[in-house]
DNA sequence: TGTACATCAGTGAACGCGCGTTCACTGATGTAC
DNA sequence: TGTACATCAGTGAACGCGCGTTCACTGATGTAC
């Protein structure tokens, strides 16, 4: 078994193993880039693009399943950053709302592979008989975020609906993810734009004006 | 290569030899139905199913591709008589079309397999450099049945908000989507109950009233 | 009526590929005595 | 100060598996003469 070796990489100095950890995830990262598509995140594919052994992932991940959930915390963490950041931008709640909305949805469409990591590839380690608790889950902070996000519009009435606040946010989380992830699946079909499809989509889940 | 054998099939007549394409794909639905996944729907693995060698799948489909999409096309057809039929219940523009958003998130959590392969399932023949055609795309009744019931709704009133109506639409089937797929790829999450879900995030988006 | 032949509905072995995982190993660097 | 040893950071060959696809084939059934 020849692997391709990219430029003949040399070892960490002693102590520094765990150096290899980062890199094995930055490789990961590359090529979700590449393919935008999570299909080809394989151990043997993210050994061959950090020019190492197949084995040497051994060395910090028990298996192929701990690896990807490595992979999908590193990304819940992006994700929550890049809807903050967006959010910071604003001072009127809905348009601080908004502006998260269209930060997740952009950060979907340009960063594919990663998205899908987070939300559609199989994760053995979230299956059933699995304990799953919602406030270590990596994802549970963005929505808590978006929980906020929508009882600051509520409190300060620039919103006209009321109503189940937790409701409200899984199906404003629910329709972007629809909005981005059949766009990603099927992106031949004629979409309306993005930032159009998510504004209409939101104002009217959470009830916010017109603008 | 031997393959398991179910039961001795015998082969069909002459000149019913298009009675294997049925089989074929009747044995395609079954694994979609046992793994809820498209994932284990490969071209042996159908064949294994049907009790027939991989080779034969060859007499009817030009290769693996040609496959799924026929599998898809028929899921299709499926999935619109089953939206249909909810619709057809109601004579009120509002609940035909909450009805109609039932069924199609029912058929989704019912029917995993085969909702994914429509949605979800790479498909290599509507990839970029190839034409689509949205008439002839099997999902495109679908679509335009949604479409319908929207401006039913809008031209008897029982709704508040206008709107692109074409607009409003695909944010319907988008937010559909994503509630069954999320549900679908992460079950263990806390999900609120489905029929609430939908009947909260269709009335928002079309401006219904409440019940 | 008998038989040669064409057609139809498949089969079975083999190919090369990528995959996850196992096992025994190598070779540089630090440390104890 | 010299050296034996332990540790660390990896490697390389091999395993069995399922995959899509190719190729040459088989054997029953109908048909033309």
């Amino acid at each position: 078994m020849t692997e391709v070796r990219a430029g003949e990489r040399r070892r960490n100095p002693r102590g520094q193993g765990s150096r290899l950890r980062t890199e094995i995830l930055d490789a990961a990262s590359q090529i979700l880039a590449d393919a935008g598509a999570p299909q080809r995140l394989s151990l043997r594919s993210v050994a061959r693009r950090a020019g190492i052994a197949a084995t040497s992932v051994y060395l910090h991940f028990a298996d192929v399943n701990e690896l990807t959930a490595a992979v999908a915390e590193r990304y819940f963490g992006e994700l929550g950053r890049t809807i903050a950041r967006a959010r910071r931008a604003h001072d009127d709640p809905g348009l601080a709302l908004l502006a998260g909305c269209k930060a997740y949805c952009r950060y979907a469409t340009r960063n594919p592979g990663h998205y899908r990591v987070l939300f559609e590839l199989e994760r053995p380690d979230l299956g059933p008989n699995r304990p799953y608790n919602l406030e270590q889950s990596a994802g549970a902070g963005v929505l808590k975020a978006l929980v906020e996000d929508i009882e600051r519009c509520q409190s300060s009435r620039v919103t006209a609906a009321e109503g189940d606040v937790r409701v409200v946010a899984v199906s404003v989380w629910t329709s972007l993810h629809g909005i981005v992830s059949l766009r990603l699946s099927r992106p031949r079909f004629p979409w309306p734009p993005l930032d159009q499809l998510v504004d209409v989509t939101v104002r009217r889940l959470v009830g916010l004006h017109d603008a």
